[in-house]
DNA sequence: ATGGCTAACAACGTTAGA
């Protein structure tokens, strides 16, 4: 049996608890990472996840802001969380997913957002996002290289140019510059990380998993980002077995502005 | 190029998202 994982920025766990148990009803991946859960670790809402088989449950939440988790029915064999830039704001959480005779090991990110401005000497939120970049590449270079491992998440940055709706107008909007695409692209070639998503739905082709709640129709402009991103090892991608988008998620009722992506990775 | 929406919170404006 293959195992499925899933990423998904909720934009408040608590409000949309309900998108969260219909698609885990309809979907059922093994694993779900959650990002923005906009909520403390303790009022994260664990029986909704228990009741539907995802007994084991990693939470490193915080007051109001960012916050990930990762729920799964696959047991843990260890957990961990690192704060990044000096700063204790829960954009990170790590385990390790016992499948049979495999350990993979699970990075969970949410990448700061960065702001408007796209220049670090007057904007702050965008230093701390270049920062965060550099910070994340140093300590995860090398050392998930040799090892089955995933790293997925909210990464808030659209690397290709058909990630975005339009390359030559996004190129000084904050997600889509050049300066952060190298960033991001350094961060994945330093760690030896492959892109798992454009190893399956090729690069020609316009892929966004974030759209706007800034329009009045998003379906139609359909000017959205792919934001969100599903890493694997070298070790792992042979395993590899198929990428879904869950572009419709994005039409539920009182929809996250982020959609669900789900990698299936066969049993070793 | 602009405008526009959504969420949390000692919350009815402010801060943040991207």
């Amino acid at each position: 049996m293959p195992i499925s994982i899933a990423t998904w920025n909720i934009n408040s766990v608590r409000l949309r608890i309900g998108l969260v148990t219909g698609f885990l009803d309809q979907y059922n991946p093994d694993v779900l990472c959650l990002q923005e859960i906009k909520c403390q670790t303790d009022l994260f809402p664990l029986e909704a996840f228990r009741e539907r088989g995802y007994r084991h449950i990693f939470v490193n939440g915080q007051k109001g802001y960012h916050g990930v988790a990762i729920v799964s029915k696959k047991p843990f064999a260890d957990s961990a969380v690192r704060g990044f830039c000096g700063k204790i704001d829960s954009r990170h959480a790590s385990v390790d997913i016992r499948d049979r005779d495999d350990t993979i090991r699970l990075h969970n990110f949410y990448v700061p957002a960065g702001g408007d401005e796209p220049d670090p000497e007057i904007n702050e939120k965008f230093a701390h996002k270049l920062a965060f970049l550099d910070e994340m590449k140093s300590w995860l270079k090398g050392t998930e290289t040799d090892r089955k491992a995933i790293l997925l998440g909210d990464l808030n940055i659209a690397p290709h140019e058909n990630d975005v709706w339009s390359h030559k107008q996004l190129l000084k909007v904050v997600s889509h510059t050049p300066i952060e695409v190298e960033g991001l692209e350094t961060v994945r070639s330093a760690g030896g990380w492959i892109d798992a998503v454009r190893e399956l739905i090729p690069t020609d082709q316009k892929l966004f998993t974030w759209w706007s709640y800034r329009s009045s129709d998003w379906e139609a402009s359909d000017r959205g980002r792919r934001l969100d991103h599903i890493w694997v090892t070298p070790q792992l991608a042979p395993q590899l077995r198929g990428i879904e988008v869950v572009r419709v998620a994005r039409s539920w009722q009182k929809p996250s502005d982020h959609v669900p992506v789900i990698a299936t990775i066969a049993s070793a």
